[in-house]
Parts: structure tokens; C-alpha cells; sequence
DNA sequence: CTGTGACCTG
DNA sequence: CAGGTCACAG
């Protein structure tokens, strides 16, 4: 019985936002002429973005050299290759911190990534000038790729490993039943969101590709921007401290080799607001006001690029077909490095691991809680020791690993800003943010279950509901749960929906359930004064802090069958009393808060009878009472069925539930 | 085949 | 309330 046929409008929101945002969503520099634009023309964030592209377009050995000198004691390098410090278990989780996957470069048919082009610094046995120019190349060719059409490009040819994971997952699963899931969601993207290239199926690939990519530059760069910085105050600190030793000095050393290239760009984009003499930072005042610049101009173009790249990649995982998004999703890497046995294990609760998983499976496969958190698992993300967590919070001085897991965020003191914009970027804005001082207790602390939820997570969230929300749908309102609700500064509203930025903090604060609890059970039953027909889409927007799939799903639509069944026999039972006493006419049935049937009622759905009900139920008792009166009256109990008549009247009195109850924290 | 609802049972 | 079964719709 499909009582709340779809919308066939959900999509709609999105369409025009989709094609309103197609030319926002390129950073400044990517969006214009990479090379001709004068500083001045630049605002706000712009000036990093000009900042960035020079760095892009400029040589690299100097960053690259840089990871170079890291030493191998740091937590996570970025990029570096394991060395005699790192244990086997640091690698792995390098690994998966890692954007980019430093195996990339090395075993990838085709040039690595963007982010591999430069972590993959370590090749020894390559000529360096062969090298950097293969770098190079490799850098213009994404820059004219994020610049060009963005279809004239070819998915591996940008692709890290997790590039080959996607294509991976996305040739198991294209050939998985799943491609028939969700067909009027497919239908509904199709038609509603137009591509650039105009072929629906293949352009959405591409785009959410060319999205990605475009995120991982972004992050890319922005770390390039962020290691300047910390070598500049690294190299800052270091001279007040006096160097000791060499490993310190070489990263000191990095930024002279590169005061040519690089830094000069820094410098370039201090120019304007601060006077930086000669060569360095002259006093801490000017090298703290440099902080604050770059913390902000980082800041306002995180806001401004990744926002964007966040909410057009998360429409366009809402409007494309079901591919295995997951694994396009630009934070995948912090997915795939689990590998199959992870996620495998994190379904286990439900399905054959064997088989492929329906949307469900990619909608909750990130949110890791403790029964499922198996050892896979845990060789993807380890909670630091405190020892390392301190330890971590006292390298900020060198060019500190840029690559962390959440856990690492979740537990140490006051964070850097660009631990944050790094945390952002590299796990999405709907990551734990646990431990970043400036959110509230409340929101600071998640539990473990959320403490490994990367954005996709959401993301798919956000797809799955919005496929099937209907007219409940919001555009993009999970899904955008961005950098809006970071207290970064110079935040951009750009979704000015005030309900979706409510829902949006609501959602920061979501300790995602694996399972159902009796306060869920609770609320289900509240909801029943309310609802006795409630779609599978009403229950997930309902249950926003239940990682729905279809256990639980099928859980709460027993729940509510469960419900309807007592409910129906109530009624009977009454209707039949109300015969048995004689009772000749219905308006002498009346149902009222004093009458039996509801103290049955109210025993049953509000035991603590701490729910105000609702006018409305009693009135759809009553209707109900009568129904059965009249159908027993009538004889029409004869017939087996004849309870459906009643039910097919009673589905259309529904009513909707009111907004209270899709907060998490609603009992 | 899958999702859903009703019904029955424990 | 959950499990199982059956029927039905898409």
C-alpha cells in the first residue's frame, strides 16, 4: 500500500540551484583566467585564491622538499614515506589519513593525482628534472582539467588511489541490483538536473569526479598554503628559540630555498595589509598579525571554495543515480582505507555481507559504534595515545603532519586554525568536531559512535532522504550541513534557510544511533497520536539520529504495525462492547480523554501519560470506533477482509508530526 | 524482487 | 514487541 506516493518534484529545489551555483563553485582561480588576473581585482577570500594559484603554478620542489625534512617522528606525515621511526600501524593510518594515497604515483597506470603529484616527492631513482617536469605537467594538466570543460577529462587521469578504489567499488556495484533501487530517484535526477554535458549518466559521473578533484586540489593547495605558514612560523620560532637540531634546521633551511617561489607569494599577498620587511617576519607582533592574515584568509576561502564544492557535490550525489557514491565522495579516502572488511563488518547487523548493498549500506557504512567497530576497524583509525596527542600538540612548532586522523582532533587542547580548516577539508564539514574548543560542550564532545563519521556519511544521508522525502524535502538541508556550522571566522551564509541551518546545527550535534532505543520506541509511539501510516522517509526524518537501514527501518515499521494492530483491536473490541451494550446510535461514542477506549489508548502509546494528545487522535478514534461499529453493525465482519475498508479510511486521517519531534533529543 | 502491511504466534 | 508468514503492489 503506497499511501504516500512520491513527490515527483523533490528534486526540484536543486535544479535551479544546481545550475545557479555551476559557476560559483570553481575557486576564483579556477573560475577565471588562471594567469592574468591583477591582484586588485581580487576580494574578499579572493586574494588567497590568487595566493593559491600562483603557488599551483609555480614550481614545487621547495613544498615537495619540505615533507623531506619532515622528521620521521611526526605523528603523520604528509606524504612522508614511512621511515625508520614509523611503525607498521602508523603507516596504515597515514594511509588513511591521507588524501591522497602515496601509492598512487608509483603503481597508478596513469600519472597520480594531484595531491599524489606532490606528496609523491620521494623518487630517488628518477632524475629530478624529469621529475619536476613530470610534476609539473601533471599540475597543469589538472589546472587546465578544473579551468577546461569538465568533461575532457578522463577519471584516472587525476585519480589517486582512491581513484582506483572508486572505479572499484563503482564497477562492483554498477553491476549490483542496486541500479534499480531507487528508480524514481534516477528519473527524478535525470530529468531534473541538467549536466553540463548533456548525457545524464555519464556527466554525473563526470562531474562528481571533476567535484572531487577539484575538492582534493583545493585541499591540496590549501595545504601547500598552511605548510608555507607553519614554516614560516616554525622557521619564526625556531630563530627565537635557537635551532638545535638538524632536522629542524633543514625545515628552516626550506624556506630560503623556496624564497623565490612561494614564499614570494605569501609575501605578495602580505604586501597589501602588513609591512614584512626584507625577508622574514621583522617582529612577533608582524608575525602574529600574519597569523591572524593567513588564519583568516584561509579561513574566508575555505568558506567560500570547499562550501561551495561541498553543497554542488552533495546536490550532485542527491542527483545522481545510485552509483556507489561513497567512494566519489571526496572524503572516500577515509572510508576505503578500511577496506572491505570493514565495511563488510559494519553491515554484518543486517545483510549478507557478500552482497551488494543497497543504498542503505552506503548511507550508515561510515558511522562506526562499538559493537561493530571490529578489528578492521580499528587498523583504519586508532585513537592516539594521550602521549601522542600531547606530543602532537607541541610539534606545532615544525611544519607539523597535516594529516590526521579525527580521532587526533577529538581529544587534544586548543587546536590551530588550520588544524581545523585541515580537519575540515580532509573530513568533510560534517566530521566530528570533537575537541575543537570554540563548539559547545554539548556539540564537543560525540561519542565514539560519531567520532569516525566522515561526511559522506551525511552526504548519502542526505541522498537517501531526500529521494524519498517528498514534500519534506529540503534542498540540500542534510547534505549541507557544511563549514556554516563551524565557528570558523568569516563564515559564509550562503543557504540562508533559516530551518536548514537549524536543522544543519541540529545535525552537528547528532550522536547517530546504531540501533533503536526504548526512548526511540517512546517517541515512536508518541508520534502514533500523530501518525498511524508513517512512511519509511516520515521515520528517517523522525529518527535523524538513527543511522537508518533496513533493519532498522523495517524495525519501525513493525513498531508502528505493532501499534495499528493494538490499536485496531482496541477499536474492535470497543465497537463490538458499544453493540453488545446496546449502543443504537454512533454519536453516543463519542471518544473523549475520559473515555475508556483512550485510557486503553493512552496506557498504551503514553504510559507516563506525560504526552499531551493530541485533539486530533481522539478524533481519529472516534472515526475509527465508528467505522468498526458500523461495519460490525452492518455484518460486514462476515467478510475477511472487511477490515480494510476501515484501514484505508483510517490511513487518510494522518496528520503531520509536529517539528519537535525530529530533534534527536525530542524525549 | 523488494517493500510493506496484516495477521498470527510466542 | 518481535518473528514469521502471506498477500499485494511496484
Amino acid at each position: 500500500m503506497n499511501l504516500t506516493p512520491p513527490d515527483q518534484s523533490i528534486h526540484k529545489p536543486n535544479e535551479g540551484c544546481l545550475e545557479d551555483n555551476k559557476t560559483d563553485l570553481m575557486l576564483p582561480c579556477f573560475r577565471r583566467s588562471m594567469y592574468e588576473e591583477p591582484l586588485s581585482s581580487y576580494h574578499n577570500g579572493s586574494l588567497i585564491s590568487h595566493l593559491l594559484r600562483k603557488t599551483i603554478h609555480n614550481k614545487r620542489p621547495a613544498l615537495n622538499n619540505s615533507h623531506l625534512y619532515l622528521p620521521s617522528t611526526s605523528v603523520s606525515g604528509a606524504g612522508l614515506v614511512p621511515e625508520s621511526g614509523s611503525t607498521m600501524a602508523e603507516s596504515a593510518h597515514e594511509d588513511r589519513s591521507s588524501m591522497s594515497s602515496k601509492d598512487s604515483l608509483g603503481e597508478s597506470a596513469s600519472p597520480g593525482g594531484p595531491a599524489s603529484a606532490e606528496r609523491m616527492s620521494v623518487e630517488p631513482e628518477r632524475p629530478l628534472s624529469e621529475h619536476l617536469q613530470a610534476k609539473r605537467a601533471r599540475v597543469e594538466n589538472i589546472i587546465r582539467g578544473m579551468a577546461g570543460s569538465p568533461s575532457n577529462r578522463s577519471h584516472g587521469e587525476v585519480e589517486g588511489a582512491e581513484g582506483e578504489t572508486c572505479r572499484y567499488s563503482a564497477e562492483v556495484y554498477k553491476e549490483s541490483k542496486r541500479k534499480r533501487k531507487l528508480p524514481q530517484h534516477q528519473d527524478h535526477s535525470h530529468s531534473a538536473v541538467l549536466t553540463p554535458t548533456g548525457s545524464p549518466n555519464t556527466s554525473k559521473d563526470e562531474e562528481c569526479h571533476k567535484l572531487r578533484e577539484q575538492l582534493q586540489s583545493m585541499q591540496r593547495l590549501l595545504r601547500q598554503l598552511q605548510e608555507k605558514f607553519l614554516q614560516m612560523y616554525d622557521h619564526s620560532n625556531l630563530e627565537s628559540e635557537e635551532k638545535g637540531e638538524g632536522d629542524v634546521q633543514e625545515d628552516i633551511n626550506e624556506p630560503q630555498l623556496d624564497s623565490s617561489t612561494s614564499s614570494d607569494n605569501k609575501r605578495l599577498a602580505n604586501k597589501d595589509r602588513m609591512k614584512v620587511d626584507g625577508g622574514y617576519l621583522s617582529s612577533e607582533r608582524d608575525q602574529k598579525s600574519l597569523q591572524e592574515m593567513l588564519k583568516c584568509e584561509l579561513s574566508r576561502a575555505v568558506s567560500e571554495s570547499v562550501d561551495m564544492v561541498f553543497r554542488k557535490l552533495s546536490m550532485t550525489l542527491q542527483s545522481q543515480s545510485p552509483q556507489p557514491q561513497v567512494c566519489q565522495s571526496p572524503e572516500y579516502t577515509s572510508v576505503e582505507k578500511r577496506g572491505q572488511q570493514a565495511c563488510a563488518s559494519e553491515l554484518s547487523d543486517c545483510e549478507d555481507v557478500s552482497k551488494p548493498k543497497p543504498l542503505e549500506y552506503y548511507e550508515s557504512t561510515p558511522v562506526a559504534s562499538p559493537e561493530h567497530q571490529t578489528e578492521a576497524l580499528s587498523l583504519v583509525v586508532r585513537k592516539p595515545s594521550l602521549n601522542q596527542l600531547s606530543s602532537l600538540s607541541q610539534q606545532v612548532k615544525r611544519p607539523y603532519p597535516l594529516h590526521q586522523t579525527p580521532f587526533q582532533f577529538s581529544y587534544s587542547a586548543p587546536l590551530h586554525d588550520s588544524q581545523i580548516l585541515e580537519h575540515l577539508l580532509k573530513f568533510g564539514p560534517h566530521a566530528n568536531f570533537a575537541g575543537i574548543p570554540c563548539l559547545p560542550p554539548s556539540l564537543d564532545r560525540s561519542s565514539p559512535d560519531s567520532l569516525d563519521l566522515p561526511w559522506e556519511s551525511i552526504a548519502m544521508r542526505s541522498k537517501v532522504s531526500s529521494g524519498h522525502l517528498g514534500q519534506h524535502h529540503r534542498p540540500g538541508a542534510l547534505g549541507q550541513v557544511s563549514i556554516d556550522s563551524l565557528c570558523l571566522p568569516h563564515v559564509k551564509m550562503e543557504c540562508g534557510d533559516l530551518q536548514s541551518m537549524a536543522e544543519r546545527s541540529t545535525f552537528m550535534s547528532l550522536n547517530i544511533q546504531e540501533g533503536l532505543t526504548p526512548n526511540h520506541l517512546k517517541k515512536a509511539k508518541l508520534m502514533f497520536f500523530y501518525t498511524r501510516y508513517p512512511s519509511s522517509n516520515v521515520l528517517k526524518t523522525f529518527f535523524p539520529d538513527v543511522k537508518f537501514n533496513r533493519c532498522i527501518t523495517s524495525q519501525l515499521i513493525k513498531w508502528f504495525s505493532n501499534f495499528r494492530e493494538f490499536y485496531y483491536i482496541q477499536m474492535e473490541k470497543f465497537a463490538r462492547q458499544a453493540i453488545v451494550d446496546g449502543v443504537s446510535d454512533v454519536k453516543d461514542m463519542a471518544v473523549t480523554r475520559d473515555s475508556e477506549l483512550f485510557r486503553a489508548l493512552n496506557m498504551h502509546y503514553n504510559k507516563a501519560n506525560d504526552f499531551q494528545v493530541p485533539d486530533r487522535f481522539l478524533e481519529v478514534a472516534e472515526i475509527t470506533l465508528h467505522e468498526f461499529y458500523n461495519a460490525i453493525s452492518l455484518n460486514k465482519d462476515s467478510d475477511p477482509s472487511w477490515k480494510k475498508a476501515i484501514y484505508k479510511v483510517i490511513c487518510k486521517l494522518d496528520s503531520d508530526v509536529p517539528e519537535e519531534f525530529k530533534s534527536p533529543s525530542y524525549l
